[in-house]
DNA sequence: GAGGACTCGATTTTT
DNA sequence: TCGAGTCCTC
């Protein structure tokens, strides 16, 4: 970085920036077409920071794309001196897309668009040094940031049962969200048991992070903070180059990610004058305050921010008026917000269906009942979500799906990136870009089984510690000939090969050798892929399919990286990008989720919107959770999620709950949720209600105060759970092919297939090929399997030519 | 050191 | 109910 380069540039842009032209003036103006007032001083304001108060369903995004191009068209600003942040990287390619429409697709290339997250790993990968780090860091999930953190407590006697890397994991989270440093909390923290194996686990489980060369999702956020404000010279050459910051879903944003906003914008700090600072918010879709996310950061913008400036956008272009009034009535019993009343000019449109059944599976065949009506009626299976509050709930739910034959997708729940195999794989791409991985190595090192039991990992372990080596370094003085304590020589001939494999492959990589190439190498010659493929476990069938797809997703990495011609650090870039990727990302955008009915959690729903919409489980210790309905706090964020998922239905939203709900193979009667109490009586209609004999009395008891429509409220102990007994569900829809079979089918010849054919798969059925990418061994078939799009390794996939 | 039987705890929500 | 982790035997 240069920064007389960017001084210079800088001067210029803000030459460029002060006349427009008339022709500039006619694009400018016709921005501003179909905005409501507010909105339109939304994007037309100028000067001080500007928060905008955006209700659900209020044009918010619109009104940000046309701010950033009205910024262009005006010349107040170059597209090369915005960023952008959201929270989903979906969000970015959206918003990225969306301005590139107004203004062209160049500028929009040329804009910062990114998560708080990939922001500031590209700010760390290009000052890796002052921020303590080696330019091939890892990045560890929560998964490998509690392996790591597990060994610590191990190693200082913990009791990991009583404490579990899971709940001292979210302390520490806690302490980096607030930018408390080890030292810092010391000097703070209470006397009981946790803050005392807090105080001790968090240096150490930083310093084993930074001996790994790695960093766990918070410290991103942290160590771009630190490094910033320890670092003037570096903070400054960002608030040059970044003149116009905007921050999406502001309400969500915690204190690390404020601070490092106003480093971004530079109040006061030096000699720069600040940036242009938008936030958009909504405090009332604030759901992620476990994560650390706090409304002050929205509340106290004002105060925050000199001279900044508020504008509230309350018209509501989603949804229909009676459900606009149930998400009002739902979030106007929450005390002490701002308040805030969203209207529509539109109609009032259908009823909210309520309905209320006897068990989670009446429930399932419930909604299937009321989606076939809608699709009769023409409604794509696009056009319908199914909302949850916990992921678990999503069972009942596809179980009934598929024996109905509705096309459904389910996003979330088990990530294809959490999967077992896949970060296997993936560990093995991160112990050849970063050779002091000590999660990952120690993931692979018998993985398959090679002969370095628990004693050779202790001994290697032991070695490294005595010497200050990282895990890495110790293997490598093993492959070099050196003798350790306690590591039998065919151990030790065991890791050299184990090794040796890698470094090749390493060297490969530095060659510049493909991602895909890599990868797969990686699986073929560790033995990964063969023990999977002679394994008799179906479930390891459907890995190797797994593997597959994370090979094509490879292949197209490489192919995006080779057309934007950037050739450097493609792995460490794939790797990153894996990392980075959120549930939310994986959901469908508007044209691709045509054919299926999308499943989800609230939370992954928010900023979706459907035309219709089934809220499940509204029952008190469903939804609300039950674990969030002793805390005041905690109940208002509960209720704040349940006026999210409202608000995401356009034309048509039912709500319903179970009488009795099982958890862990143990049947519960459930009282319909407080949250249906507040829903004003004249949206609603009544649909089913669950049979009076699951019932030792009638419905009706609500406590309702207003409108008691709380039918049927159960009352606990009121029932035998044993009455709705749902038959025995046998997992429908498992792959068809055993282990065996596909083994042969991967030892066949390559299929030879082109666009057109007709094949048969033993998991998805009978398809139709469009598409071939890649040649050889990697060549990947795009089969369309009636609807369903899938990409498929030929040489793995249990493909039969018809 | 590998593989099988057994026990125990888990369900919020996630970048 | 189910998966992960632990213990035990070969």
């Amino acid at each position: 970085m240069d920064l007389f380069d960017s001084i210079a540039a800088d001067a210029q842009f803000r030459r460029v920036g002060s006349a427009p032209t008339p022709a500039h003036r006619a694009e400018a103006d016709a921005l501003l077409e179909g905005l409501n007032p507010e909105q339109k001083a939304a994007v037309i304001h100028q000067g001080g920071p500007l928060l905008i108060m955006a209700g659900a369903g209020s044009g918010k995004t619109r009104v940000l794309t046309h701010r950033i191009a009205y910024l262009l068209a005006t010349g107040r600003a170059q597209a090369g001196e915005i960023m952008a942040i959201t929270f989903t990287n979906k969000a970015a390619a959206e918003m990225r897309e969306r301005v590139g429409a107004l203004v062209g697709d160049a500028q929009g290339r040329r804009m910062l668009v990114a998560t708080f997250h990939s922001a500031c790993v590209r700010i760390l990968r290009q000052n890796y040094d002052p921020a303590g780090l080696k330019s091939t860091f890892s990045i560890y999930d929560m998964q490998d940031a509690q392996r790591l953190l597990g060994m610590v407590l191990k190693a200082q006697d913990v009791d990991v049962k009583r404490y579990t890397p899971r709940s001292i994991g979210a302390r520490i989270s806690d302490l980096k969200n607030e930018l408390i440093t080890p030292s810092e909390y010391i000097s703070t923290m209470g006397s009981d048991p946790v803050s005392q194996i807090v105080a001790a686990a968090y240096p150490e489980y930083n310093r084993r992070l930074r001996q790994a060369n790695a960093v766990d999702f918070d410290d991103i956020i942290m160590l771009t903070v630190q490094m910033l404000s320890e670092n003037p010279a570096i903070a400054e050459y960002y608030q040059r180059r970044y003149r116009h910051i905007l921050v999406d879903e502001y309400q969500d944003t915690n204190h690390a990610q404020y601070v490092l906003v106003r480093h971004l914008v530079g109040i006061g700090a030096n000699a720069v004058a600040p940036g242009e600072l938008t936030v958009v918010g909504d405090s009332d879709q604030s759901i992620y305050a476990f994560r650390g996310a706090t409304i002050r950061n929205i509340e106290e913008f004002e105060k925050d921010f000199p001279n900044a400036q508020t504008i509230v956008l309350e018209q509501n272009y989603r949804s229909t008026g009676n459900i606009l009034s149930a998400a009002n009535a739902v979030i106007s019993r929450n005390s002490g917000r701002r308040p805030k009343k969203l209207w529509t000019a539109s109609g009032s449109g259908d009823r909210i269906v309520l309905d209320a059944l006897d068990s989670e599976y009446e429930e399932a065949r419930n909604v299937i009942r009321h989606i076939e009506a809608l699709n009769s009626e023409g409604a794509d299976w696009g056009d319908i979500a199914v909302f949850y509050r916990t992921n678990a709930q999503s069972r009942s739910m596809e179980e009934m799906l598929m024996r109905s034959g509705i096309p459904y997708r389910l996003v979330g729940g088990t990530r294809f990136y959490e999967r077992m195999e896949i970060k296997d794989a993936l560990a093995y791409l991160q112990a050849v870009v970063n050779p002091e991985d000590t999660v990952a190595i120690r993931r692979i090192l018998n993985t398959p089984r090679r002969g370095i039991g628990d004693k050779a990992e202790t001994a290697i372990m032991a070695h490294a510690d005595r010497y200050g080596l990282s895990f890495g370094a110790a293997l490598d003085a093993v492959t070099q000939g050196e003798t350790i304590d306690g590591l039998s020589p065919r151990a030790a001939t065991s890791v050299a090969e184990f090794w040796t494999m890698l470094a090749d492959i390493r060297t490969q990589a530095e060659s510049g050798a493909s991602t895909a190439h890599v990868l797969d190498e990686l699986i073929s010659r560790s033995g990964y892929l063969a023990k999977l493929r002679e394994s008799e476990d179906p479930q390891d069938a459907s890995r190797v399919e797994n593997l597959a797809e994370l090979l094509s997703v490879a292949e197209e990495f490489d192919v995006e990286r080779r057309q934007s011609g950037e050739t450097e650090g493609t792995l460490a870039a794939f790797l990153e990008r894996v990392a980075l990727v959120a549930d939310a990302d994986q959901v469908p955008g508007d044209d691709d989720r045509r054919g299926a009915v999308t499943l989800m959690t609230v939370h992954t729903a928010k900023g979706l919107e459907f035309p219709y919409v089934f809220v499940t489980g509204l029952e008190d210790g469903t939804f609300p959770h039950r674990r969030s309905m002793e805390d005041m706090s905690e109940l208002a964020e509960e209720r704040r999620l349940a006026y999210v998922a409202i608000t995401r239905a356009r034309k048509k939203l039912f709500l319903s709950r179970a009488a009795t709900r099982s958890a862990w193979g143990q049947s519960e009667a459930m009282a319909a949720s407080r949250f249906l109490d507040d829903i004003p009586e004249e949206t609603v209609e009544i649909g089913r209600e669950p049979t009076r004999e699951t019932y030792g009395f009638s419905s009706g008891t609500s406590t309702s105060s207003n409108s008691g429509i709380a039918f049927g409220s159960g009352k606990p102990g009121s029932l035998q759970s044993t009455f709705v007994k749902s038959q025995p569900t046998k997992r429908l829809g498992s792959p068809a092919v055993g282990g065996g079979k596909l083994g042969q089918a991967s030892a066949k010849p390559a299929l030879k297939l082109e666009p057109g054919d007709r094949v048969k798969h033993g998991k998805y059925g009978e398809g139709t090929v469009t598409g071939i990418d890649g040649s050889g061994p990697q060549a990947v078939a795009r089969v369309d399997f009636g609807g369903t799009q899938k990409r498929l390794l030929i040489r793995m996939a249990p493909l039969k030519k018809l």
